[in-house]
RNA sequence: GUCCCCAUCGUCCAGAGGCCUAGGACGCCGGCCUUUCACGCCGGUAACGAGGGUUCGAAUCCCUCUGGGGACGCCA
């Protein structure tokens, strides 16, 4: 195979959702394995709904999820500008060349007239296509036109006869070129449309590899004519599925989140996104094996593994594959992760990676089999950075204030005092001692130690708990906790 | 309406004629572990859309139907 050069050209038109990023995904991944590029193009030739902003928000999302481009904005590449919008002659020059060639034409016809006959044809219950009332002119009335200056845009000539292409993930694919109109390759405004502007690039660019959405399938075909009418050769295609809602509706943003850094936000791993894309639509084959890292998804990969049909998202696998990957987590990686959510939350100090790291190592490790998410780590572990404890009344009333718990804690805060060593191990001995000699069960003395000193009736286990606070910090929960009891009415039970 | 794509558990996939009394994962339901919640472990639930062919033999090949999706723009 020669190498594959690929690309992945988003219209900045919105943010870079999960579908595109699938498929930006696929195309990276293709040309990792293949030692091909991987170039990105920013397809902005409709002025309208393009944006600036929605480039960085596009940009945004490829860098997070790791889909680093080998020519494209910011670094560039010899094939440069990547901008559609900076390449307008080029498409002028094709158009032009293509009317010369009689394989296009002129077209006087009104976008306003065209469209109510579009609209009549379709209340009518059948499809316009457009009637080449504009081949019917003559040289010398186009002359005129011309010299009037009159708006025009250029149509390509579709050709009698079937067009016939490989699908890499369909198998072959053929059109009756009688159901494609003769489509507009120029608007009137001198810009290019998609059709045009898609081959020119990937023919300028050398595209070997055309590896997109499902839903391109029906543009293939004019496509394939623009590339044989200019004498290119046409790339393999590959169409992607599309990526569908639980209604089995193409995904929009009614199904929820779509856009991929909403998914950061909600503390989604980027390693964890990927893994999930990649096995939506796509499979290694043979073999159960479902977790895998980006680079292991770069040896593994192939177009060939892509499924033919649509695929609708699931957040529980997405949510599972996050559990997995964040499990599978270093410390180190971990802290770098969570420091700007800490920070938000008020709860980092830079003790937390310097003298208190150990501590804070322990303190992950802990929460992370319980953690689905990154913001996971804040809401669960707030009360181990912070000690203005946020009560949960139900558990203070069921473990708390009830019983003698106030006397049992008294009676083990008395023992905590002296324990040698405040590791889970001697806590562990201490706590069942208490409970014995108080004639209670461990779990009861347990269960009101859990509510004393996290405020909430679950958490990671509570001698590990207990040992992470420390001596000061646990007996002061635990006094607290014991007038907290004795207060019958409840009353203020926020803060220490 | 026309054209195109697709069709295995609720969902994502495996299966490329006999290995399938159809396998894995998520979810769900039990159980174990246990101080709670998770994690982990064990077990269970659940599918080849229908009808015709081809073949000794079909989830796998062909046809029809049905169902779902996509495209029919001077949007990309």
């Amino acid at each position: 195979m020669k190498i594959p050069r690929v690309r992945f050209a988003p219209s900045p038109t919105g943010y870079l959702h999960v579908g595109g990023a699938r498929t930006a995904l696929f195309n990276w991944l293709f040309a990792r394995r293949h030692g091909g590029v991987f170039i990105l193009r920013i397809e902005d030739t409709d002025v309208e709904r393009s944006s600036a902003e929605m480039v960085d928000g596009i940009l945004d999302g490829m860098r997070w999820l790791g889909l680093t481009w080998d020519e494209g904005p910011l670094i560039g590449g010899p094939h440069a500008p990547y901008f559609q919008s900076e390449r307008n002659d080029r498409y002028t020059a094709m158009a032009n060349r293509l009317v010369a060639q009689e394989h296009a034409y002129y077209c006087y016809c009104s976008p306003a007239d065209l469209k109510t006959r579009r609209e009549a044809a379709e209340a009518a219950g059948g499809a316009f296509t457009y009637d080449r009332t504009c081949t019917k002119l003559t040289p010398s009335e186009i002359a005129e036109r011309e010299s009037r200056k009159e708006p025009r845009a250029i149509r390509f000539l579709v050709p009698a006869g079937a067009i016939r292409f490989n699908d890499l993930v369909h198998g072959p694919i053929e059109f009756d070129a009688a159901n494609i109109e003769d489509f507009v390759i120029l608007r009137s405004d001198g810009q290019p449309t998609y059709h045009l502007s898609v081959v020119s690039d990937d023919v300028e660019m050398g595209m070997t590899h055309v590896v997109r959405g499902d839903d391109h399938i029906s543009n293939t075909p004019k496509q394939v004519l623009l590339y044989q009418a200019v004498g290119a050769p046409v790339p393999d295609f590959a169409h992607v599925p599309l990526i569908l809602g639980p209604d089995k509706k193409r995904l929009s943003k009614r199904h929820g989140a779509t856009s991929v850094m909403e998914y950061a936000r909600l503390g989604v791993l980027p390693e964890a996104m990927v893994n999930f894309l990649a096995l939506l639509g796509w499979s290694p084959g043979s073999g159960d094996r479902e977790l895998f890292s980006q680079q292991e998804l770069a040896e593994a990969f192939d177009l060939s593994g892509i499924s033919g049909g649509n695929a609708v998202f699931n957040p529980d696998k997405l949510e599972w594959f996050n559990q997995q990957h964040l499990m599978r987590l270093a410390p180190e990686e971990l802290i770098t992760r969570l420091q700007p959510l800490l920070e938000e939350a008020g709860l980092w100090s830079s003790t937390l990676t310097t003298e208190r790291r150990a501590w804070f190592f322990t303190v992950l490790e802990l929460l992370k089999p319980r953690a689905k998410r990154l913001s996971d780590f804040v809401t669960l572990g707030r009360f181990l950075f912070d000690d203005a404890l946020e009560f949960d009344e139900a558990a203070v009333d069921k473990h708390l204030r009830t019983g003698d718990a106030a006397q049992h804690l008294a009676a083990l805060d008395a023992q905590l005092q002296t324990v040698d060593t405040f590791d889970p191990a001697s806590l562990e001995v201490v706590l069942r001692a208490v409970a014995e000699s108080r004639g209670v069960k461990a779990g009861t003395l347990i269960h009101a130690v859990r509510v004393a000193v996290t405020g909430k009736a679950v958490s990671p286990g509570i001698f590990e708990v207990l040992s992470l606070l420390g001596r000061t910090r646990a007996r002061a929960r635990i006094i607290h906790a014991i007038s907290l009891a004795t207060d019958a009415h409840g009353g203020q039970t926020t803060g220490r």
